[in-house]
DNA sequence: TAGTTCCGAAACTAGTAGTTCCGTATGATG
DNA sequence: CATCATACGGAACTACTAGTTTCGGAACTA
């Protein structure tokens, strides 16, 4: 058995995992998540398929992994205000989601996964909880701060901003510039129960 | 030529359409859009393939027309109150959302609908526009009843109220219940910019 | 050296979207 | 009534794709 994690054998080459994530993420771009092949994917790549399948379980799960790869959970520096933490945690999610390929495999992603319980838990434990502990560690800062009477439902602050990204994004078609400012201004003044400095229009 | 609309041989068969339709949604709501078939829809409408090709240029059409249809752009009666009427609007929603089979069904054509401008402008005419209307129509009474300062962003407050919901039930998998009440007093509080009656706590 | 796992490549299976044709049914037109 | 155009269910058919298996060979461990 040799060391954890060591197995015996060929090891698997790193350049290979990266050539598939690659391909996968140009492919996605170019011709969408339905006009994605795996053929497609192992030639742009590079690889063969039996390497793919080796680390991907399905064209889905190959697609999820693709797109959630290298989304880190960032920490946000302490801007000083609620506002400021609101308007860059808005800019990084629209971001992340500005690109339609990204939004465009997510929203494909998130209607096929389905009830698949195994593939919901992997990406709730790796994509929405290290999110929502964000949303969290902004909140509380506001709440010591004394920006804020009672600690919100994180989860629901979460679905706001994400769900209003992909919304703007998809459903309207609308271009992702100012929309982190404009959100966050809504979120600050539902959140504060006042409106913020500056600007003494509505939302 | 004949009269508008109706052409010379025989003309379609209505019942056919409500079977394709009927057929859809049922097989949408129990095996997922991945897991639908054409052949499927056809053997559970009774019909031939040939008659849903007729109607429907490409599967993910079938389906989307199949989850539109009938989604009738309702006026909401005025509570009185901007909280009454975004918690009626919320409480729709959340009920049209509300079906997994549905909402995961919108997602996968939005995801995989893309670039396609033909079904993107006919989404935005049969569903996005009216409900945006409807959003405006209870902005505007809120804003002659003195309730808002300046009238906001529709597509904005459309964006946060789909979305939320969206992001609800298919990221975070929790119940629908309660949320609409939750939702309307967030986005009371972020249109406002005052906390709504009732309940002390926070979001 | 022996055993295990990896690699690219190619052949293969199984299943689905979409098309085409058949014989028949239905309604409009003359 | 006769004709024409289209719709109908059904079945056969094409083209394409997800996923599997197999191959000879390479890389690493023990």
């Amino acid at each position: 058995m040799a060391i954890e994690g060591q197995r015996a054998g060929r090891p698997r080459d790193d350049r290979v995992d990266a050539a598939i994530v690659a391909a996968t993420r140009e492919l996605l771009a170019e011709v969408g998540y339905a006009g994605l092949t795996m053929d497609a994917v192992a030639a742009r790549a590079g690889v063969g398929k039996g390497a793919i399948y080796r680390r991907h379980a399905a064209k889905a799960e190959m697609a999820f992994a693709a797109t959630v790869y290298g989304m880190d959970p960032r920490t946000f520096a302490d801007t000083g205000s609620l506002l400021g933490d609101l308007t860059a945690l808005a800019e990084a999610v629209a971001g992340d989601l500005g690109d339609p390929a990204a939004s465009r495999a997510i929203m494909s992603l998130l209607g096929e996964i389905g009830d698949d319980t195994a593939s919901v838990a992997q990406f709730l434990k790796a994509c929405v909880e290290p999110e929502v502990a964000r949303h969290l560690e902004i909140l509380e800062r506001a709440a010591d701060r004394g920006e804020l009477a009672a600690p919100p439902d994180a989860e629901l602050v979460h679905s706001v901003v994400g769900g209003t990204v992909m919304a703007w994004l998809l459903v309207h078609h609308r271009a992702p510039d100012g929309l982190a400012e404009k959100l966050a201004r809504f979120m600050h003044a539902a959140l504060t129960g006042a409106a913020p400095p500056r600007e003494s229009d509505g939302v």
